[in-house]
RNA sequence: GGUGCGUUAGUUCAGUUGGUUAGAAUACAUGCCUGUCACGCAUGGGGUCACGAGUUCGAGUCUCGUACGCACCGCCA
């Protein structure tokens, strides 16, 4: 037998007992005629003691044990003379009376500590290292039990977990697909999944009525602090129901996260029109830990004054940021130097400050009357010592996203955003279509199985652009947590929103024959969800990026930089696939 | 495809206007130390300044390119 016990239950209750533990050395510290080591594994620490007195030689070999040798000793647990109240274990130690070195290590790259020494990159070169330290360690327990809670609930709900195959077929529409060739049909490949969506809308004509997946998808576009090119979703779908359903059942599902992880009572979820969210945030995902909402000036400021730049615009929006009228100019000029970087992409920013006296300081106020200045102080419902920030453009879509991203930035500014505080939303009634410039069509928002709101379906062959869906978004502190529709169940309806895609009706039969060849068959009303867990978790461990609660994830290129992934294939796997390589010369 | 920042000891970083032998902390090794727990003290080893060109009497430092890393835009139904 190893170990009796692991390193971190051990206490004072536990004192005489004769006990083996196992594990990794933290470090250790050499007195003279003796030594403390720090024992590690997965639950904790113990304190090891050698000493002269004891047994000297005993003691000079643990004086020269490495960090993170693999020891194995035994002895008998102590109370300490001197406790250490910072540590479980801190009022015990084991005063060892055999010691065996089961493997010995070398110096690791980096501290095996919390506060590591290590940067990201060779932490992920040496991932199963820094999975050692407590502070990753702890992200992957959080992501265990949250896993564990989501099965619970919905076992609880009646749904069955059912795996989907991962070698699928390409899909157009959509993201990048990742691709496989198959051996046994030379020029032919397999796709993997972006996300289980057709085949678990077969099972809801399978009759499987409620159905759920905890599944790795997999989509081929670049990386960034959220986003990897395979991740996790909870993937649901249920039968016979409606959106208010749909609504109902997940929202239960994430109060039962909230309590049993984070014991966090969570209120019921407000529910957001898509056209709202952008009038009054500029995004689909507004963070609601905060207020500070839009306020279009477009009557107060556009031809009320001799500014140009306002007279031409199409859009006109504020923000009112509270209490923040003692903003310098520095910090102004970095405002606006922050709206002007080429991600956020704005011409300049107007600000006006509500003085003491309650008159309005702006940085256009010679091209406005004071009276104008007034009315924009009541139409933002600023107060003296407030700050009003005011963005414009000829675009409204982009204008409120760039707006957007200075409430946020505020927002941060402010303190307004912790991370231990959160908020929860339904975002709804998302339009069906959005044009894209590149394709020179509509492009489903959502995705091609979403059905269109009963009472806007007249307007599919009028205004498409105009239609609502029934989808629906969750949305925590700013992050898009899950979404999902109601799905058409109707072979007809489907094949004409693969027309409105611009679908001929034998590229729609070729791609997704299988799926409405199904519908004729009895498919029932159902719809879904699909839950990104890797977000969710990274909200609930307070994370900057989802890769701290990955156990190995990819780095910005897509590479995974311990295994050396992506590489080349010999050329014995080309032959057998019967492919010829003929890269691109850049 | 694009923008920004970065690359110097095992590691995290500093390095002035371009100028002598490139520093600190930490880690590592050795020695001293019986109550440490970020132990302490002393000594020591450790550098292709990412790579390649260029400017210059002289480049870690300036210029250009390449590679790699991070964040972001595009992209992500």
């Amino acid at each position: 037998m190893y170990r009796t016990n692991n390193c971190g239950e051990l206490n004072m209750n536990n004192v005489g007992q004769q006990v083996t533990l196992a594990g990794w050395v933290q470090r250790t510290r050499k007195m003279g005629s003796m030594t403390f080591v720090d024992l590690r594994d997965r639950y904790g620490i113990t304190q090891l003691v050698f000493n002269d007195e004891y047994d000297a030689q005993l003691n000079e070999r643990a004086a020269h044990l490495g960090r993170e040798f693999v020891i194995q000793v035994k002895g008998t647990v102590n109370e300490r003379t001197s406790k250490n109240p910072n540590m479980p274990t801190g009022d015990i130690e084991i005063m060892v009376s055999e010691l065996n070195i089961l493997n010995e290590s070398l110096t690791p790259p980096f501290t095996i500590e919390d506060n590591t020494d290590g940067g990201d990159d060779l932490r992920m070169k040496y991932r199963y290292l820094d999975l050692r330290r407590q502070a990753v360690k702890k992200n992957l327990e959080l992501r265990h039990k949250f896993a564990f809670e989501v099965r619970n609930y919905l076992n609880e709900k009646g749904f069955l977990e059912i795996e989907t195959p991962i070698l699928v077929n390409s899909t157009p529409e959509g993201a990048r697909d990742f691709v496989v060739p198959s051996r046994m049909n030379p020029g032919q490949f397999y796709a993997l999944p972006q996300s289980p969506q057709t085949l678990k809308q077969l099972l809801m004509v399978s009759g499987m009525d409620k159905y759920f997946q905890i599944v790795k998808c997999f989509r081929d576009e670049d990386l960034r602090a959220d986003r990897q090119p395979e991740f996790t979703q909870i993937d649901c779908e249920m039968s016979f129901v409606e959106q208010e359903d749909i609504l109902q059942m997940f929202e239960g599902m994430s109060r039962h996260l909230f309590k049993k992880i984070l014991n966090i009572d969570i209120p019921t979820l407000p529910r957001m029109t898509w056209a709202d969210a952008m009038k009054y945030y500029g995004s689909d995902k507004p963070d609601t830990r905060f207020e500070m909402t839009f306020v279009e000036l477009m009557d107060v400021l556009k031809g009320t004054g001799e500014f140009s730049v306002f007279n031409e615009a199409e859009y006109i929006g504020g923000i009112c940021a509270k209490g923040q009228a003692v903003y310098t100019r520095k910090q102004l000029d970095q405002l606006t130097d922050f709206v002007k970087r080429p991600q956020v992409g704005a011409k300049g920013l107007v600000y006006a400050r509500v003085q003491e006296d309650g008159s309005v300081k702006s940085s256009v106020d010679k091209f406005y009357s004071s009276e104008v200045l007034d009315n924009l102080k009541k139409a933002m419902q600023a107060e003296p010592g407030d700050l009003i920030l005011i963005m414009s453009g000829a675009d409204a879509m982009q204008t409120r996203k760039q707006l957007c991203e200075l409430r946020l930035e505020m927002g941060q500014r402010m303190g307004l955003r912790p991370k231990d505080k959160f908020s929860c939303l339904w975002v709804i009634d998302f339009p069906m279509y959005e044009w894209s410039d590149e394709e020179q069509r509509l492009m489903a928002m959502h995705h091609p199985f979403t059905s269109p709101k009963p009472e806007d379906i007249a307007l599919l062959d009028t205004a498409p652009e105009k239609v609502r869906a029934n989808a629906y978004d969750m949305v925590i502190n700013g992050v898009e947590v899950g979404g999902g529709s109601i799905r058409i169940h109707d072979a007809k309806l489907q094949q004409k929103i693969f027309e409105i895609l611009g679908f001929t009706p034998e590229q729609a039969q070729q791609k997704f024959g299988f799926l409405m060849n199904a519908f004729k068959y009895g498919a029932p009303p159902h719809g879904g969800l699909a839950y990104g867990l890797d977000r969710f978790v990274s909200l609930f461990a307070q994370l900057d990026s989802i890769r701290d609660c990955i156990a190995f994830p990819k780095n910005n290129s897509g590479r995974d930089v311990m295994l050396g992934a992506p590489g080349p294939l010999g050329d014995d796997q080309f032959q057998e696939l019967q492919i010829k390589l003929d890269l691109k010369q850049a």
